[in-house]
DNA sequence: GTCTATACCCTGATAGAC
DNA sequence: GTCTATCAGGGTATAGAC
């Protein structure tokens, strides 16, 4: 099965702008890496700007899916912790799945140049995850399973340093460096949270 | 007082960079926002890098020195959740402060493409963070303020939230969004963290 | 210290042959 | 679908007059 000269295309497109940011990836390198000509990219893709709306709108949605694919929150919160662990392995996950990875670093170089990326970061992405968390802790606060507190303000301490963690780790894997004791940490946050938060 | 054109030359340097980045920044919008022509630059500064170069090292200890003139730590660690929140104001005006906030964004979007700034990100700035924190809560523990814990991991998770709120805020005022809401985080992790430490 | 003029490279994109 | 050829525009940087 090989993959078409389209996926190739976006492939080389997202391991380049991840690297170099949309505007410092050419469609000169782009083509290059393919190992075709530049004005042949044209024929698969309007301009650059539509190989970048393809991988925008690819890509950041499934990392959502990943993690809430599962039961109703209500039923699975009342784990708790395990709850907790599961969220956090599947955060965990997406920090070293390719894809993700190069996507994250991607939107991280974009964050603070492009509106849309910023949109999709704080609602798609930061929002989408808040909500789930909080209505879990509401659910754990019920159960009497941890103590009261405000359900988003928890959510926000809880999903804070998973995301630092994350950003921490692909910044010494970029540098190919040992990046095993930023990978502790999400476990480390795990129970660190849950004792501080349980009854 | 005028401005001298190095001076001038080094704001604007600032601004486009933190808009747009490095690559994105030319020397032809930065020299005709100064109001000068482009060789004119070439007066004041050898080359382009020469600017950053300039700007890095004016900026990336300064922001330091804010947080660190203090007295020495294992003094005002003793006064317990007073000292995390001097700590954590200070870090909350360094997102409000013009300058800071700027060089805060163009340090984000060179994160992920410049070896150089990542070098500047994990020393510089977080590691020194993280010395700092666990000094501070190794003292509080042997005091009996705190329960006892890593003081490494207590400070990483008493940090992150500090990074994602300030983040956060950066993000919300690049466009012109109320940032109040997150603003208030700052004080409420405070609160947050300490009824959860502290015996 | 600033100007004009210029050199040279890289960029995204198109036209037309095969 | 890919190629060669070509273009206009913008990028950094330098030389030399004032």
């Amino acid at each position: 099965m090989e993959k078409s000269t389209k996926e190739k295309i976006l492939d080389v497109a997202l391991e380049l702008f991840s690297q170099k940011g949309y505007k410092g990836a050419s469609i000169r390198m782009i083509a290059s890496k393919v190992g075709i000509r530049e004005s042949a990219i044209y024929n698969h893709f309007k301009n650059k700007e539509d190989i970048l709306n393809t991988i925008v709108s690819t890509l950041s949605s499934s990392s959502l899916d990943l993690l809430m694919a599962e039961k109703p929150i209500e039923e699975s919160a009342k784990k708790g912790k395990s709850f907790l662990r599961e969220f956090a392995t599947s955060f965990k996950l997406l920090a070293y799945d390719d894809k993700s990875e190069k996507f994250f670093r991607f939107m991280m170089i974009e964050l603070m140049q492009n509106a849309k990326m910023r949109e999709i970061f704080l609602n798609d992405f930061h929002k989408a995850h808040l909500k789930v968390l909080s209505q879990a802790f509401f659910v754990m606060m019920q159960e009497g399973m941890i103590r009261s507190s405000d359900p988003m303000l928890m959510a926000q301490e809880f999903l804070s340093p998973l995301f630092f963690y994350r950003m921490q780790a692909t910044l010494l894997r970029i540098d190919a460096q040992d990046s095993r004791q930023v990978a502790t940490l999400f476990e480390k946050h795990i129970d660190f949270f849950w004792e501080m938060v349980s009854l």
